[in-house]
RNA sequence: GGGUGCUUAGCUCAGUUGGAAGAGCGUCGCCUUUACACGGCGAAGGUCGGGGGUUCAAACCCCUCAGCACCCA
């Protein structure tokens, strides 16, 4: 073996016979348990939120797969509407060719061949995290049955009345031309402007003047409108507006959602160009002009002169006419949030469109039920408040988008314009007796990437057929995702699960944190602060790390900035950290909170924690013998042994209750701090009555870990596994280990923590004397328990070499000893007697600076002993504990006293 | 405006039923000891955001103030 832990010549080796065997397929008769994973976007390459997420379902998996589950974790991708659709455009662009001028067919099949060629790379990189999917079942929502499902969903949903079509107000990108989800909408805080305008009653008696960030759209506005309480305006309410710029009449109108604080109290309402003027115009049947064009230019309903102008153009104008008319009260500068979408990067237009809705009062009902009755279970709980907000105050969902690339809505419209929704024209056709010289005519636009997510968890497994998969794994055990999408996935896939398959998708919803910078900032790339989990695997330079935070941009300008502080950040680049140790270090920091600072010293530790463990079995490989003096009874056995069933079973009660983050530390804690500090130093003393359950512990271990590190435990276990007469062909179907094979032994516990805190006592009396570690030095123990002396008597031999003690001594409790150091442990007086070394003022600062310690115990449990409400209320275990504590102080203190007497008489 | 979190060691975070404040990293000593310097041994470091309340007892429960973050409008 190497010296030193080397993940690069590992990892790829074991991923690829791992798969090459089919390894992660699931086997066996045992319990079902299934994890779909959220299909990323096909476009997509890893980030560090998609590391986090894998690296959590690959640990649920790895374990369910050792404790003999029948495990799928159900892989696959997203088609991604947009996202693809404007890929693919890109690459036409640079190829002087358009969708447009393909054609619909033809740009459908050239999406078809960037997938082909190109759209591997996420799952490639799943691949280099170790995630077990089974690459056997990868599913694309595209595919075939999966299409099936979405036809079969959406004719059901159109049959039932719970989809329709009908013209809402909607997020339009007028870049794409399409509607966009909420989710592809991100409002940025902007520095704006609040231009107050005058607007003239009919009457001429007066104008009442209204406050608004987007003057243009004046020319769509219905009404004017004030709060029915507002003393200001009530005399105004009724009356009638002249419209500036145009010949319009609108009226004034009293509406509760009125803020009066907001500019001058009265707000412009313009229906067709907001949404919250949407719901008043409904509240009050006003009036919807739209005012633009599908590009965000101004259309033909508006005067001449403004017509065909951009809508920033156009605001240009009508300020200056606004102004020429003297209308224009002033202008406030303003922070205001700017919709814009995160595919084109455009201001997004709220618009009127024909779209396809979802009708989900009566979805979400039952789904909200489901939560209720506890059939579905958030981790950690206080999610459920934040799906229940949601569900509750729920609209319906537009479904439909103006793109190639997606699965087209199965409807068709004849002559007339009236709706048929089916499988196929030709099914239409023969169901509705339409003769086939009556033309029919598919809607144009495709569904909503997430339409097809939401069926995922079923889709995937075959329905609508009611296959053997469907049968064994759906319901699903948990979902793991983050809570940025309860709203846009989790929400839907419930209700889509209970109105299609009658159950609900997954039992559990795991919420984790999202990912971000060591400062807090979201990872991104146009914030150049990007760390992609490749590289923490493989390591980078510098100068590569400097390209690749720099390329994408939001402000070029500031490519400078982040190119020195890249720099300085990392003047080395980032080393070969190893997938295990990304994995470990994501398992780490797996808490509750909502935000997950990623910090590189993290991982750091958790590869060096990887090196501990290499090296620990290259010390058990390296000093195995023939020798059969084994002794399994030996005190230090039981001791390893004991510790270990005590890990397993914190771990295994972290795993049921999602807690990655304390099964993490559990398990570094017993390798470093237990097997690897003490056993093995134990067992140097003991080589030949060790050198079995050294292995055997080891071994069980290894499996212990497999989950959280699998690359690095599958290697070791290789080498370990056979001198124990194992022969699996891998450690992935390897029981997980048992409580019950490692029972606790208390006795052991207490004799081994008597010798570690009397080697630890010796040691710390040495280092504060500054006894050189190389010196060997006497010791004496005086008073103490029986018990004391008899853990002695087994332990003399090892606390002389563990401490590098010459030779110890118990001394009469009444005997004069000589100048020494010396340190309580309960009733035990360690003395470290050091002619000419031990100075006597330092060690006198040191005793008077340990007394004060109990000093404090001691008053503190006076005070509560003395309290007589104390001693009514207290449980009597409680009432003990601190008598116990008094005691025992009190009387560490006595021997401190007395000794620190003899140390002042010399 | 409505909602949800958060505030604990220098940093990043745990803290399970209210009963003696924990980890990792960093810092400071000492050590190239024959698995590992990606190491060993030891140590220092806390007004648990402020105030009030409940309780025999509060980091934990309640109220309040302040700051931060996110979501919805």
């Amino acid at each position: 073996m190497d010296k030193t832990y080397d993940p690069k010549s590992i990892e790829q080796h074991w991923y690829s016979i791992w798969e090459r065997m089919n390894f992660f397929a699931p086997t066996g008769k045992g319990t079902p348990y299934c994890i779909m994973i959220p299909p990323p976007n096909v476009t997509g390459s890893l980030h560090m939120g998609h590391a986090f997420q894998n690296t959590l379902m690959d640990l649920l998996i790895r374990y369910h797969r050792m404790q003999g589950d029948k495990a799928l974790w159900q892989v696959g991708t997203d088609h991604a509407g947009i996202a693809t659709q404007v890929v693919v455009e890109r690459l036409l662009e640079q190829e002087g060719t358009s969708r447009k001028v393909l054609g619909r067919e033809a740009f459908v099949n050239r999406v078809w061949e960037w997938k082909e060629a190109s759209g591997h790379r996420i799952t490639e990189q799943l691949r280099r995290l170790g995630a077990s999917v089974d690459w056997s079942r990868e599913r694309f929502t595209m595919d075939e049955t999966l299409s099936e499902a979405v036809q079969t969903v959406f004719i059901q949903l159109y049959e039932e009345g719970l989809i329709y079509r009908g013209q809402r107000l909607v997020n339009w990108d007028p870049i794409l031309q399409s509607a966009l989800s909420d989710l592809e909408v991100v409002t940025e805080e902007t520095k704006g402007t609040l231009w107050h305008i005058r607007y003239p009653l009919t009457d001429n008696s007066s104008s009442l003047t209204v406050a608004t960030t987007r003057p243009e759209t004046l020319l769509g506005d219905a009404a004017v409108a004030v709060h029915p309480e507002d003393p200001r305006y009530q005399r105004f309410i009724g009356k009638t507006i002249a419209l500036p710029l145009t010949s319009r009449i609108i009226p004034v109108i009293a509406d509760e959602s009125v803020e009066r604080t907001f500019g001058s109290g009265c707000v412009k309402i313009t229906p067709a160009h907001d949404f919250h003027d949407y719901e008043v115009a409904e509240r009050h049947e006003l009036p919807f002009f739209n005012i633009f064009t599908n590009d965000a230019k101004l259309n033909s309903t508006v005067p001449l002169r403004y017509q065909n102008l951009d809508r920033y153009v156009a605001r240009k104008h009508i300020l200056q006419d606004l102004a020429a008319a003297q209308l224009l009260e002033k202008t406030v500068e303003y922070i205001t949030q700017i919709p814009k979408s995160v595919r084109t990067n455009a201001v997004i237009e709220p618009y009127l469109t024909e779209q396809w809705f979802v009708r989900v009062q009566g979805l979400a009902e039952p789904a909200i039920a489901a939560v209720e009755k506890g059939l579905i279970r958030f981790v950690p709980e206080h999610w459920t408040k934040t799906y229940f907000d949601w569900m509750h105050n729920i609209k319906d969902w537009c479904i439909s988008r103006q793109l190639w690339w997606g699965h087209r809505i199965p409807a068709w419209y004849d002559s007339e314009n009236k709706i048929y929704v089916g499988k196929s024209e030709e099914e239409i056709r023969q169901k509705y007796q339409l003769p086939t010289t009556a033309p029919l005519k598919q809607d144009e636009d495709v569904l909503d990437t997430w339409f097809s997510s939401a069926l995922w968890p079923f889709s995937t497994l075959g329905w609508p057929k009611a296959t053997e998969d469907m049968k064994t794994f759906y319901p699903t055990h948990v979902l793991v995702t983050g809570f940025d999408i309860i709203f846009f996935w989790v929400a839907r896939m419930i209700m889509m699960g209970l109105k299609f398959t009658g159950q609900v998708p997954f039992k559990e919803v795991y919420i984790h944190g999202l990912v971000r910078d060591h400062e807090g900032h979201k990872m991104s790339k146009s914030k150049g602060n990007v760390l992609d989990p490749i590289d923490l695997i493989d390591g980078i330079d510098c100068e590569a790390l400097v390209i690749k935070n720099t390329a994408h941009l939001m402000r070029p300008q500031d490519a400078e900035k982040i190119a020195s502080r890249t720099r300085q950040q990392f003047p080395n680049g980032l080393p070969a950290f190893g997938a295990d140790a990304l994995r470990f270090a994501f398992c780490a920091l797996a808490a509750t909170g909502r935000d997950i600072r990623f910090d590189l010293s993290r991982i750091e530790g958790y590869r060096n924690f990887c090196n501990k463990l290499w090296n620990a079995t290259r010390y058990v490989l390296m000093h195995q013998s023939d020798s059969q003096e084994e002794n399994p009874s030996h005190v230090v056995n039981r001791w390893i042994q004991s510790r270990l069933g005590e890990t397993i079973h914190q771990i295994r009660s972290a795993f049921e209750t999602y807690r990655f983050d304390w099964a993490a530390d559990a398990l570094y804690h017993f390798i470093w701090h237990e097997y690897c500090d003490w056993y093995i130093e134990f067992a140097k003393q003991l080589p030949n009555e060790t050198q079995k359950t050294l292995l055997e512990t080891l071994e069980a271990l290894l499996r212990l870990a497999h989950p959280f590190i699998p690359f690095v435990t599958e290697a070791l276990w290789q080498q370990v596994a056979p001198k124990i007469g194992k022969k699996g062909a891998t450690i992935l179907f390897e029981p997980y280990p048992e409580i019950q094979d490692f029972p606790v032994d208390k006795k052991a516990l207490s004799e081994i923590a008597w010798l570690q805190s009397v080697i630890t006592t010796v040691r710390t009396l040495r280092s504060e004397m500054n006894v050189s570690p190389a010196r060997t030095v006497p010791i004496l123990f005086r008073f103490g328990t029986v018990s004391d002396k008899e853990q002695f008597k087994i332990f003399s031999a090892w606390i002389q070499t563990m401490a590098k003690i010459e030779n110890i001594s118990w001394v009469e409790a009444n005997a004069e000893v000589p100048p020494a150091a010396s340190h309580l442990l309960g009733e035990l007086e360690v003395l470290m007697p050091l002619a000419g070394l031990v100075d006597k003022t330092k060690e006198i600062a040191r005793l008077e600076k340990n007394m004060v310690k109990h000093q404090k115990t001691v008053e503190a449990a006076q005070k509560k002993l003395s309290d007589s409400h104390f001693r009514a209320h207290a449980p009597p275990d409680i009432v003990r504990q601190e008598e116990e504590k008094l005691s025992s102080a009190q009387s560490t203190l006595a021997s401190y006293r007395q000794h620190l007497a003899a140390l002042k008489k010399l």
